[in-house]
DNA sequence: GGTAAACTACAACGCACGTTGTAATAACGA
DNA sequence: TCGTTATTACAACGTGCGTTGTAGTTTACC
């Protein structure tokens, strides 16, 4: 079980020769291989090989060492990943307009699609999640809180906006509780299928996964659906 | 392979003197060290100590080391867990004793505080979850079926008959699928709790997770209530 | 009290790994 | 072309840890 089956000569394209692209080559190595082993297991050979740099570069860049690697690394990938989750977010559902009320199950159920394949699409990203919250025990305090602040939290907040405005438009009922609606909302869609494939590590079938989905929304829409 | 003896009979000072004595204390002792270190942190002197016994007893007891160790305590704590999750099921919902509709929801939310509560009262098994989830990729894919069907699937299908029950006797409307409706319930009243909590290893403010549990209820009732 | 099994302390081996220092080499700007 | 800087290969150190062997001690049981 203790395998790791990486062999070492893995190095793909070779980073260019600006101190910025060795940097984010190492982010991106960190990335993976932090999620794939996690932080014990992950060794500092295993990530600049992956990089494609030798460990004395990777020493330069990053002058803390392993933790401050891993504590750089959640910090760029959060804020890499919050991107795209906003942009998502807005894509399918603007604030500024709504749908029209026979669309909103049509563009809840995009959204919620577009959502869970986050986890596939950020497989690294999700996968360092994963050990985040492993590792949560050993991991500062206010460096876990900055980072469910650049993460997590700023989604939620943004979604419960949608929700809000939502609810503004007489599209949904939220009972005076918009944040609440949003995490039911993830926790329909997503919740069940995080759980039964790790984080996006062992993919469910297609089928299966748009089953959930779809079952999430509609029962979204029966518990938060506006009254008519 | 040794076995760990599933008796409940709990030393609080020192081990016994017998075998089964010595096989439950590291067995306790590891769950609690793989849970708060993970396994590539966790020493196999930590967990002796913790045991209260010598490392040469722990490897007469466990002949396979520190990765069947693992592995038997993933059996265990999943076998003791899901039996009380069971029990606690049962207690609140008996499927041959249906509650009156006038108290459906003070018993399902009963059930979802008892279910949150789990995650204090068995905190090292939970935090044991959170460290399998993240070693998923390096446990034998069959040894990560057989905890799942031990424990979590064993739930769900025990969950999925009680809503099939309720809903044969008309206070719920499941709409075909009693084993969603299950996972939608553990979704809205349990996922946003683990997530913020770390699976019980930061505890939220009690009236943080009453709030969230009723919210919970309330809106599974909405989306599956009995029509009427 | 005697015997067998269980248990403990202790030492030792080997390996993997984080980290640092150093000297040589390649790339880049003036 | 020269000098500066980034980068590399390589060696070395210390440490922590999984695992095993051994010899002595305790415990259980007849």
């Amino acid at each position: 079980m203790v395998g790791v089956a990486s062999d070492a000569g893995a190095r793909r394209t070779r980073p260019g020769r600006g101190r910025a692209d060795k940097a984010a080559a190492i982010a991106r190595a960190a990335c993976e291989v932090f999620g794939r082993d996690g932080y014990s297991r992950a060794s500092i050979d295993a990530i600049a090989a992956e990089a494609g740099v030798s460990t004395r570069t990777l020493y330069n860049h990053f002058p803390g060492g392993k933790a401050e690697l891993f504590r750089s690394v959640m910090r760029w990938s959060a804020g890499r990943v919050r991107d795209e989750q906003l942009a998502r977010l807005r894509r399918y559902l603007d604030p500024h307009r709504p749908p029209r009320p026979e669309d909103l199950e049509r563009d809840l159920l995009a959204l919620a699609r577009a959502w869970v394949a986050l986890m596939t699409d950020f497989r690294d990203h999700f996968s360092l999640v994963r050990q985040i919250q492993g590792e949560a025990g050993h991991v500062p305090a206010e460096v876990l809180d900055a980072w469910q602040e650049a993460g997590p939290r700023a989604v939620a907040r943004e979604m419960a906006e949608i929700m809000a405005a939502l609810a503004d438009h007489g599209l949904l009922d939220v009972h005076d509780d918009p944040a609440q609606a949003a995490s039911h909302f993830v926790a329909l869609t997503a919740a069940e299928i995080a759980q039964r494939s790790y984080w996006g590590v062992v993919p469910l079938p297609p089928e299966e996964t748009d089953r959930i989905t779809a079952a999430g929304v509609r029962a979204f829409l029966r518990a938060y659906g506006a009254a008519h």
